[in-house]
DNA sequence: CGAATAATGTACTAACTGGTTCGTGTCAAT
DNA sequence: ATTGACACGAACCAGTTAGTACATTATTCG
């Protein structure tokens, strides 16, 4: 964050805004690359629908593949805090269970560029995500709070054994991932709007039914 | 140039050697486009990894998209198939689910190109499947199917009775699918190489019980 | 055979696209 | 007020890329 900006009142002669100029220009490649992928982006086009120029980008970013990296980081980096904020530790297993994935769920309802601009990264190998350092230290704390959670519930007789924490986010992300992800061609397919209202709660309480099902049963063969 | 492969069929005439080209765009331009996508791949990329020119390209296909499209329909053809071979009707009712679930696992185990292309067809908002009249009328006996074997599980009295057959197909195939498809950025963030062999197994038993332990649950608030 | 047609190769271009050059304006601290 | 670093813009450039014109060979069939 930035101090106060000099003039905040009256004289507004400010034309350098480095900061302005900057989220600006990260706003709109984020909309240009979630739409059309990394190489679909154009850099003239962002330049274009910006409030500056392609000099900008350059001086701000240095290469093409530098502003989708800082796109990239943003997007993360927004991810992070919401995971940051869940409080899980308070609550009994399951509720907090439902509650994660019902965060889970929102989330990527809510955040269909993300969920877009993860795609692209995986058509790259994640390349990008693994030269980044801001993500590549990405702090997993929600693989941390899942597992207390597992503990408690597995403590409290509720929960089966066997399960890895990571498995079981990745049972959830992935129902929720692909609601978003692949809202396009299925829908295409099956004829069947995935944005609509009432699919939104079925499906929210289909993956979460699904989750508490498979957690609280015994281990079978 | 031109081997002199003789077809088996009498009616088959070789000629210059068409089908074989054809063939063999359509097998580059699927690995191709499945690496970098639409927008990334590269006609001269293609036509050099081709045993003809770029000519034939265009003179088969009439431009980028259009290969490109005949790449998904090809990918899609495929799949329509290997659906179309199950034969779980005879199968009791859980046994039929386990062995769809499998089956679809599998499939995107070790399909990841298909994976890919349809990730990338989403980013472009599944224009070209639209566009496809042969993708368009898709004729989706899986759900046919599922919706089959759902009825039957119900009315033997195993299956919970709120279950639509496209929804579970998509709690299934998504799991699935994101495990090849987002292989690349959740390996990165918790380090863990998705396909390693024996995370194969425990997901695809995870998934299957996971389903299972749903589908046989009753219905709760 | 020989004409018609299908298949193929070479060389090219017009447009696009990421990136740069060079010059101007702004700000804050001397 | 001068200075030097920072912020900014328009035009430009060089490499790339999808797509083509034209010539040539192969195959089919009367």
């Amino acid at each position: 964050m930035k101090s106060v900006v000099t003039k905040p009142a009256g004289r507004e002669t400010r034309k350098n805004d480095p900061e302005r100029t900057r989220e600006d220009i990260l706003r709109i490649a984020t909309e240009e690359f979630s739409a059309y992928g990394l190489s679909g982006g154009r850099v003239d086009a962002i330049a274009e629908k910006t409030k500056t120029s392609k000099r900008m980008i350059y001086y701000y970013f240095g290469s093409k593949e530098g502003l989708y990296l800082a796109v990239l980081e943003k997007a993360y980096r927004k991810i992070r805090s919401l995971e940051a904020d869940l409080e899980l530790a308070d609550m009994p297993p399951l509720e907090a269970l439902r509650t994660l994935i019902a965060t889970t769920f929102d989330h990527d309802e809510s955040n269909p560029d993300f969920v877009r601009l993860v795609s692209i990264e995986n058509i790259h190998h994640a390349v990008h995500m693994k030269q980044s350092s801001e993500i590549g230290v990405l702090n997993v704390s929600i693989v941390k709070t899942i597992g207390e959670v597992l503990e408690r519930g597995r403590r409290e007789g509720l929960f089966r054994p066997d399960v890895d924490a990571v498995d079981l986010h990745m049972l959830i992300s992935a129902f929720c991932f692909f609601r978003v992800s692949n809202r396009y061609t299925f829908g295409t397919i099956f004829h069947r709007d995935l944005s609509e209202p009432a699919l939104y709660s079925r499906h929210k309480q289909m993956i979460s039914d699904a989750v508490v099902a498979y957690i609280t049963r015994p281990s079978e063969s």
